[in-house]
DNA sequence: TTGTAAGCGTTATCAC
DNA sequence: GTGATAACGCTTACAA
């Protein structure tokens, strides 16, 4: 894998000049390469994957062929021979969702990093689309993938293929197989619902994702602060993870005669959802209902008040996802590492003390 | 390309089952369906291709043994020898921008609908990156791609290869060569304007990105404007489209003993950057100073008072962009086509009338 | 209607 | 240190 990382440093630097309109009507192939600088194809090849050793006299005729030609190596071929690519996957839930698109971004800058390109996949939560990107993976012989999967597919996960590297990220899976980064979603629900409990908040209800293994987690921590103050959970809903459910389901919350002093969100578009519905009944944050959530938003802060959460080292996890995976197709055989990383309590003034 | 795409679709039909654990032990090629069904592999092909005429037992056959191998065929072996692959790129300047991530999803589900995939890449605005993702697309025998290139590096796109189908989208591209998705920006500007001007507010500011072509031409707008009512531009920047440096910006604007009253932002990412320096100068949108911008985001009608500003149908440049790539791809001898589309001004509280 | 075989552009094995 | 050459898994003339 080395020798592809550096190969790939190495084009990028010296063939930098874009491809001329001419280009792919002569799109030259190594043989070009080798008829020019008088050596054979395999000569060509070892020069520009730098691996076996040739004189430097024919490294610089065939480099200087390369460069005349402008020659760029053919990654389909080189795919398909060597049955890998300088190439990783991004498997995820949904790109809208602002934590995933931290997620990207960093994991986009870290693989470029080392030469290689993401191929971004969106499941919109659909096991039947998260299976056909896996074995989409499979097909583009990705070096390896970062995957956040729905609950009902990761259950899966353990028993198939192992044979590809992958890193979890954002959820549990029940496998030994895999490398995981995740954040550790009890406490940080335990740390959220125990910020509400100390600033007067009685009446907690609960607005929590179906469709991965975070939002039971978070559930848990807001079950277990809940207990320990000997509060019962006002109301709890599991829903998907989108804006217009958690409008729908806060705004029928709302509309009871008895409302919650405190909805409790299990990510950033169901809190988006929730404050529209409460904007939509004209109440008051935090005097008549106050409002968490979990990661940092553009908006989180621009709303006024502005919004109390758990915000997610994305920026880390994406990084740390991306370094996991490098090392495992590096060395499959080591065995999975599961990090964990802690969420930061940002108190603001949805949840102010009462 | 039509039969491809039917086969594709097939495909993710017959094979949805997962990847079993020893698959890739033996990996079945199309050569042990032949052997298994009793014919060539060129038999196989044909029937997987389902283009060729085939007699309906023999068809049968094959299907048989291809469903008792597992088999799915080689993408990256069938890419090398045809040229071209069921894949499209989306190469974007900014995932962050809420512009490009719903322009993302939008893409993602149509292309998802004809049985391709999406290779989505970042160029972060960086003509660099720029360069290497579009060789990378070429390498990738990406079916085409859409594109929305820095100013600088649209400017080169015309000189170069025009072999692989390009969408243009958002940002103009001095070529002929392209298919091109655009918002009128020039009346975009100038109605957002009018607007702050007809609420009442003379001294406007502008907040212009200066990477892309889109700011130009709202500027134009804006000018036009300004021009109409005899007003002069208060003042005026332009800086890379990114919060922070929104934010500084408009925070040495609004620290002047003159401030203005209004701060006209030509896209999300400095609106956001702006009001962040509103309100850490403690000032009251918009009694001390309007705000308007471009692009309907999760938070710009949930901040108080919500943000006035022209949408763009992203949904519809997503798919219109990705269809008329579909488009090009059939027929790549098509004349190219310019579709503008007009945005809607959404009025709300942050220009509200003085 | 079906089979044979060439070839897509690489890399890796084996000689020399 | 270098060159032939055989794969990698597929599609497609061309034959039969």
């Amino acid at each position: 894998m080395i020798s592809l990382i550096l190969f790939n440093v190495e084009f990028s630097k010296s063939f930098s000049s874009l491809l001329p309109k001419w280009y792919n009507l002569l799109m030259p192939s190594i043989k070009d390469v080798a008829k020019i600088a008088g050596v054979s194809t395999a000569t060509v090849s070892r020069v520009l994957g730098n691996n076996a050793k040739v004189t430097e006299e024919t490294r610089q005729r065939v480099m200087d062929a390369v460069e005349h030609l402008n020659y760029r190596p053919n990654l389909i071929a080189r795919s398909l021979r060597v049955q890998k690519s300088a190439k990783i996957g991004l498997v995820v839930s949904d790109i809208r969702n602002p934590f995933f698109t931290e997620i990207g971004r960093a994991v986009e800058d870290a693989a470029y990093e080392k030469g290689y390109s993401v191929l971004m996949c969106n499941t919109d939560e659909n096991p039947e689309k998260e299976e056909m990107y896996i074995n989409l993976m499979h097909d583009e012989n990705v070096a390896g993938f970062i995957f956040s999967p729905t609950q009902q597919f990761g259950a899966k996960l353990s028993t198939f293929d192992t044979s590809i590297p992958i890193v979890i990220i954002d959820r549990v899976v029940n496998t030994k197989q895999a490398d995981m980064v995740l954040l550790d979603n009890v406490a940080a629900g335990y740390d959220l619902t125990n910020h509400l409990i100390e600033n007067g908040y009685r009446k907690i209800a609960g607005l929590f994702g179906n469709a991965s293994t975070t939002a039971p987690e978070r559930r848990r921590g807001w079950l277990k602060a809940l207990r320990e103050h000997q509060l019962k959970p006002f109301a709890e809903y599991a829903i998907p993870p989108k804006i217009k459910q958690g409008y729908d389901t806060a705004l029928a919350l709302l509309n009871q005669s008895d409302r919650p002093d405190a909805i409790f969100t299990s990510n950033s578009l169901l809190t988006a959802g929730a404050l529209q519905a409460i904007r939509g009944c004209k109440l008051k944050v935090p005097d008549d209902v106050a409002l968490v959530g979990f990661d940092e938003t553009t908006w989180g802060a621009l709303v006024d008040p502005p919004i109390s959460l758990i915000a997610q080292p994305t920026e880390e996890i994406g990084r740390t996802a991306t370094e996991l995976l490098f090392q495992r197709i590096k060395d499959p055989t080591r065995s999975p590492k599961t990090v964990i990383l802690k969420g930061t309590l940002i108190a603001r003034g949805s949840s102010a003390k009462r």
